[in-house]
Order: C-alpha cells, then sequence, then structure tokens
DNA sequence: CGGCGCGTTGATTACTGTCAAACGGTGTGG
DNA sequence: CCACACCGTTTGACAGTAATCAACGCGCCG
C-alpha cells in the first residue's frame, strides 16, 4: 500500500516533470518514519552524521548555523513538499542544523534507500538533484538580497519568494499566508537585529504592498511588491519540462 | 584516446570519493569544447537556455547577478577542477550569468553527453550531484557571511574558503594564492561599496593575519585568521567517502 | 496577580554608502 | 622621451543605515 502521507512530496516533485508510474510508485512505497516537532525544536543537528534525510510533511522547517559568539542566521526555510536535507544523503556531515519553524510534521527516508533509487531510477534521480539544485538557487537570491538589497527590499523579496512557492503547492489563502515566525527570526533570516527588522517593517507597512500581523502575511499588491524589489520567480523553476 | 583536459575535473571528483576504472573512462572520454575568456568576459548568459555545461580547466570564473539598478552581486567564485554551472543540466534557465574572473578557460559539455552519463553511472552520477551540494554548502556559508559576520570576517572567511579549496587542488604557492579581483569585484562579493572594501582590507592588514596586494593574497597565520572568522573547513567536504 | 515572551519606542553609537578628489602605475600617441 | 588618458587604489567629508542598550506596553498563562 502506498505511503498517503508522501502525497504532498510527490505533488512538488512533479511540480518540475512527468513521473513516470514505476517512478512515483518507487517515491510513494519508500518506507519513512513520521515524526512531530513543536516550534523551535531541533529535528537534524549541526555536525551530526545522519543516516536517513527528512522531507516536510506539515509546517515550516529552517536551515540554521549557530556561531560561536551565539549570533544565528538562518540559510533556508522550507515548506510542506520539501526535501529538507536531502544533500545530506551526500554530504554526509551536516553543516548547519534542522529546526522546526512552528509546529511541524515530518518525515524520514533511510540514506540507504535513496541509495537504492539512484541506483533503479536515473530519472527520478535527476528530479531529487534538480530539487536540491533548485534550493541552491534559491539560497544565490538570498545571497543577492543580502549584499544588494535595502532591509525592505530583502524582505520583499523573502515574501514573494515564499508568496509563489505557497501558491505552487497550494498553500495561499486568497492573498495570504501564515507565516510562523517571530521578529527575532526573521532577523536571523535577513541578517539584522530585531529592532531593525521592527523598524523596517513599519516602513514596508507604509507602502501597502505587504503587512505580517500575528502570523499571517498578506499581500495586497504582489505586482507592486514584485517591482519594488526587483523579483523574477524564474529561479524557483515552477515549470514542467523534461529534465 | 583519453581527453587529458579533464584531469583537474577527474581529480576534483575524487577528492570525495574513489571513482571506478570505467566511471574515470566515461568522464575522460566526455567530448568536449573548449574556449579561452579574457578578464571579465561573459561566458554564460542570464536568462539563457544553455545546452551545454561548462567546468573550469585554468583560471577563475564567478556567477553574477545584475540588477535593475544597475548593481551586480557575485553569488559564487570557481577555481579549475570546478564544474561551473553543472546545474543548468537540471535548471534548463540560467538565473544568473558566469564570467571570468581574470582571464579564464573553461570546457564545454553538452548536456545530451551529462544525461547519458546519468543513465549507465548511478554513482558517478551521485558524484556529480555531490559537486553541486558543496556548492550549496559554500553558498550557505556566504549566506551566513553577509548574515552575521564584520566586513573583516566576511573577507576573511572567504580567504580561508579559496585557501583551503585551491590548497586541495595544489594552487596554493607557499601560503599564498593569485587572486585576480580588483576592490570593486570584491565589493560585488562581499555586498560592499568599493570604498568600504578599501578601508576593511587595511583593517585587516593591520591584524597581520592576511595581506592582498597586487593579484596575491597571503595567508601569513591561517590559525589566526580562522579563528578570527569561525572557519571550519568541513563544510568543504574535503574528504573522501563512498558516496 | 505576576512573570514571560513578543512587539514597540527612544537615544546613542557604530558601520557602511555616496560623492568627490587625489594618487600611482601603465600603455599610447606625439 | 614626455604628455596624456585610463584604471584601480586611496583618502576625506558627510549622509544614511543598522546595531546596541534600555525601557515600556500588551497579551497570555500559570
Amino acid at each position: 500500500m502506498p505511503n498517503s502521507s508522501l502525497r504532498p512530496f510527490v505533488r512538488s516533485l512533479e511540480l518540475h516533470d512527468e513521473l513516470a508510474m514505476n517512478e512515483r510508485e518507487a517515491v510513494e512505497n519508500l518506507p519513512i518514519r513520521e515524526k512531530s516537532f513543536a516550534d523551535g525544536e531541533e529535528i537534524v543537528a549541526e555536525g551530526s552524521r545522519p543516516r536517513e534525510s527528512c522531507l516536510v510533511l506539515d509546517g515550516f522547517a529552517a536551515r540554521t548555523h549557530l556561531l560561536r559568539s551565539g549570533k544565528q542566521q538562518i540559510a533556508a526555510v522550507h515548506i510542506p513538499g520539501d526535501f529538507v536535507d536531502l544533500h545530506s544523503f551526500l554530504l554526509k556531515v551536516m553543516d548547519h542544523s534542522v529546526m522546526a519553524f512552528g509546529d511541524c510534521k515530518v518525515a524520514f527516508v533511510a540514506h540507504d534507500h535513496l541509495l537504492i533509487l539512484t541506483e533503479k531510477y536515473p530519472h527520478l534521480t535527476r528530479l531529487l538533484w534538480l530539487s536540491t539544485t533548485i534550493d541552491a538557487a534559491i539560497q544565490r537570491a538570498w545571497i543577492v538580497s543580502m549584499g544588494r538589497r535595502t532591509a525592505e527590499q530583502h524582505f520583499g523579496h523573502l515574501v514573494c519568494e515564499l508568496f509563489m512557492r505557497l501558491k505552487s503547492v497550494d498553500l495561499l489563502k486568497d492573498h495570504s499566508f501564515t507565516f510562523p515566525a517571530t521578529q527575532a527570526e526573521v532577523g536571523d533570516i535577513l541578517g539584522l537585529s530585531t529592532v531593525h527588522v521592527n523598524r523596517m517593517l513599519q516602513n514596508l507597512r507604509a507602502t501597502g504592498f505587504v503587512t505580517w500581523q500575528g502570523n499571517i502575511v498578506t499581500v495586497s499588491d504582489f505586482d507592486g511588491l514584485s517591482e519594488m524589489v526587483d523579483f523574477d520567480p524564474a529561479y524557483l523553476n515552477l515549470f514542467k519540462e523534461p529534465r
């Protein structure tokens, strides 16, 4: 019996290319271990050598790196369907930790099973590989935002990114989505202090394009926001194409 | 007859895992198109749909993204042996351009041939995949530097990264390496203005750990620098292990 | 009620960008 | 050979952005 928990993941794969019947079955029959995590809980520890990779079934997860100074930087935010630390299958040692961003349910897949998949299904392997390269493209966009955009544009760009990604997996309610973060956590994403995040948000509210109040981000003018932050969704690869 | 130009690339692959004889042959027999580029020349254009991917044979290359405002951000620096835009094999559309960083020689490999490789050699495919995930790990380290390190630490961390990477492919002369960039280009890497780069470098010279004069970076105290910038080479995955 | 977490504000300091100018090396044309 | 232009580096002055420190308000929950 196929594992219905993996539906959102299969759907995410199919966002980028058609899956053959046997490929879909191979994924759906993957043995998994499900687990729920509370807000802030560590899912995978930095420095560990996981024997399984995790994907998000429900809620959000983030990849975060802690510095000796005590400061923290979040390097990625993951939504349902994302194979968060698929790269640990190849990287072996975690260079960051994965934590629950709000309450979150994940599935763990043993690396042994991934290995078998890569031996038997070349096309499926390319799609898994693709998902890690899209992650990397998102990280490049973050680098651009951090280096060359204003704080307001940086946050706005992040909102556009999440808006499009959540839309692609039907997690948008009208023009808004839930974003279970504190202002301090947004600071860890943007590389800003909590105080400055607060002031930046007030500026952004003044533009009328976005508001973020109590876990709900509302985008009242997506085109206006896109324009303001120079957002181009092409890097998200939200189209089907033979790969 | 195997293509000897690909030696540095094969060697880079072997940094992370043993290659089987037939895998090595498959790589060395890959048909390639070699081409040289002068400093600043565009190798692959943003927005294009390449039918081949390029790898660096000699010199440096950088991935760069241009904003509407005219500002520019460099998201990666590549050294000989790096498969710069391997991800375009799966991503299809370039979300950034690749340019020569100093004079640079590259080899182009047709996506068609990469496709065949992935169909026939699962283990080799994982190693190619690995190289893109290491790129992503480096990008995460950049995000951390941009968000949570001082300008001096950021540059110092970059120097440590390049030092280790160049060392792994024997491109270190004693404790120094050539770095064919202007201060303006370093600004585009770090996300700083040229003027501030200049001042940051003076501070750094004052520490005595690193100096950068006329294309040559000299690291006089790697341990001291590592300590100062909180550098941990683990993310570069410079060790052999079955993958 | 009291403590706690989160958001908000004010005051001050530190960092970084911008504008403008000067300096030094290098290559070219007269 | 010198004058000149060009490019990259360096410096100064000033403006804007962001961090830090400290405090306060507010809602939630024990």
